[in-house]
RNA sequence: GGUGCCGUGGCCGAGUGGCUAGGCAGUGGUCUGCAAAACCAUCUACAGCGGUUCGAAUCCGCUCGGCACCUCCA
């Protein structure tokens, strides 16, 4: 039987603003679609969280024993820089800059954020569409959405009829707006728009001359919209109706508002039962953005070379910290907090490590199952991960305690516990034992043996209270970060 | 100006109306040849002011401070 029987999953949905109760709409089945990166420049850090926070929900949904599809797209045309009408492409203008073709510009970013979620050990997604794959879908649905009367040709764009569309829906149900206050508090009309509202966005843009990224449409030579996209990609591989939509924060008004219209505008269907948003990874108080320069690339990361970090850090130290947090909460990112994250996830480790080597008893001193649950209810209370971690703590506790002789465990119970902190770790928060000592390569196995050979010269130059040699020994290793740890039963070591 | 969120001990971060997560750092002890590690114990909290309540960090109001969105942004 599959664990989400018994298993109760709550998911904090924008919509309601509530936690509810996961039910999916076909049993055993989970269609996610998340928002991805428009690929112009490399993936910040900022930008990273959200992908891992949705890896979490996918990692989990998975270990519940829901068969998955989660589709993430990859947005390669149609972004505009500043306004409308006088923006460029933000992609088209990196090609300009750069003075390659658009598509090179996108080819060399893809690569980018593939290369570096991987690093971060996010699973793939089950499909990654492009925009630019699908700009025939994108005709068809704004054909819909204009002979179902919510759309307007003018000048050879196609605008979405916001006002129109408020009459019969909801404009703002996700983002708690009301059209009339957005109206009232408009800024500015801008007299050369094309629009018959400031509130109304585009599905199809016309293309000035100079603007090198365009397709045929019966309306003009021009590119889709910049919501467009996430709803024709969601409803052609997940349904018009689906389970989770995922994506940062800042994408909640407008994008994922739009969306909501489009997909109820096309297909007279609310296209999403839960609405789940990652919150932003802040640096010294601000969200981490492209346009301000605040922010750290994660190659600067895991170099050290930046101007906010005292060392560098791996990619799992990284995505510890941030697990360590809510993703609805911001979160700060700093050389403290990275550091203390550091040293929290080597005890998980070296915990996990020791468990094996334990001691057997005939009775445990320590409630295995219950524990066991307690790790599910942090995961199922909206992906708890900073909770569950903090259930991992309980049991690390146990395993050095057992180590020393303090505590006791079964066979069976040993075997739960450590099959389940594995399982959660590894699988769930998706985090890998980086040092070498875990990590199951040849080089490794070699160094393992070299400094057991080592621990054992200096037990017995210990032995012959020989201490000169024997703090040499440890004092040599300690430099090359090789740390011998002494306890009752001999002397073990780590990376 | 509008909408929403947040303000927890030295730092990072959970959290429920009453039983005071967790990590890092600190202090005392056990262990150790010395240390480290580990174990045991322990110290600092809920921005401020009112209100509701037998009882609030947790509910309500106000004040102060911060953040996000309202332009592209994860």
């Amino acid at each position: 039987m599959p664990l989400y029987k018994d298993q109760e999953l709550k998911i904090y949905n924008s919509l309601s603003g509530e936690k509810e109760t996961f039910k999916s709409l076909t049993e055993g089945y989970v269609g996610m679609y998340v928002c991805g990166p428009t690929v112009y420049s490399n993936v910040h850090l900022g930008n990273c969280r959200t992908f891992i926070s949705f890896d979490l929900v996918f990692r989990y949904l998975k270990h519940l024993g829901y068969k998955v599809r989660y589709v993430r797209n990859i947005t390669d045309a149609g972004h505009l820089e500043n306004d409308a009408e006088t923006g460029e492409d933000r992609i088209a203008k990196k090609a300009r800059l750069e003075e390659i073709e658009p598509m090179e510009v996108v080819q060399k970013y893809t690569v980018d954020f593939h290369t570096i979620l991987q690093k971060f050990n996010n699973l793939p997604p089950s499909i990654e569409p492009t925009a630019t794959g699908h700009i025939v879908e994108q005709i068809e649905t704004i054909k819909e959405i204009i002979d179902n009367g919510f759309a307007y040709v003018a000048n050879g764009s196609v605008y979405f009829d916001v006002v129109k569309y408020n009459q019969s829906n909801n404009y703002g149900i996700l983002s708690g707006r009301k059209l009339e206050d957005m109206i009232a508090n408009t800024r500015e009309l801008t007299a050369q728009d094309d629009k018959k509202n400031p509130q109304d966005f585009a599905l199809w843009k016309k293309a000035e001359p100079q603007h090198i990224m365009r397709w045929p449409s019966p309306w003009s030579d021009g590119f889709p919209g910049w919501h467009l996209e996430c709803t024709v990609m969601s409803s052609k591989y997940l349904g018009e109706e689906f389970d989770i939509h995922g994506g940062g924060m800042d994408l909640k008004f407008p994008h994922h508002e739009c969306e909501i219209a489009q997909g109820q505008a096309a297909n007279g269907k609310n296209p999403v039962n839960y609405w789940m948003h990652a919150n932003m990874l802040t640096l010294n108080g601000k969200k981490m953005a492209k346009s301000t320069g605040n922010n750290i690339l994660p190659s600067d990361l895991f170099s050290g070379e930046n101007d906010v970090l005292s060392k560098s850090f791996s990619p799992s130290v990284a995505r510890f910290f941030m697990l360590q947090a809510n993703y609805r909460s911001v979160l700060d990112f700093s050389d403290d907090a990275l550091i203390a994250a550091e040293k929290g996830f080597h005890k998980l480790i070296d915990a996990i490590a020791l468990a094996p080597k334990l001691p057997i008893s005939k009775s445990s001193s320590f409630d295995v199952k219950a524990w066991k649950q307690k790790c599910y209810d942090a995961m199922n209370d909206d992906f708890n991960s900073p909770v569950l971690i903090a259930q991992f703590f309980e049991a690390i506790k146990q395993i050095n305690a057992i180590n020393a002789k303090k505590a006791t465990i079964t066979a069976d119970d040993l075997q739960e516990l450590q099959e389940t902190l594995k399982t959660f770790t590894f699988d769930v928060l998706g985090l890998e034992a980086t040092t070498a000592l875990e990590s199951n390569n040849q080089d490794s196995e070699r160094l393992s043996n070299v400094v057991e050979l080592l621990i054992d010269l200096r037990a017995n130059a210990r032995l012959n209270r020989d201490f000169a040699t024997s703090d040499k020994i440890r004092d040599e290793l300690a430099k090359n970060n090789i740390e011998l740890k002494d306890g009752k039963e001999g002397t073990s070591f780590s990376l």
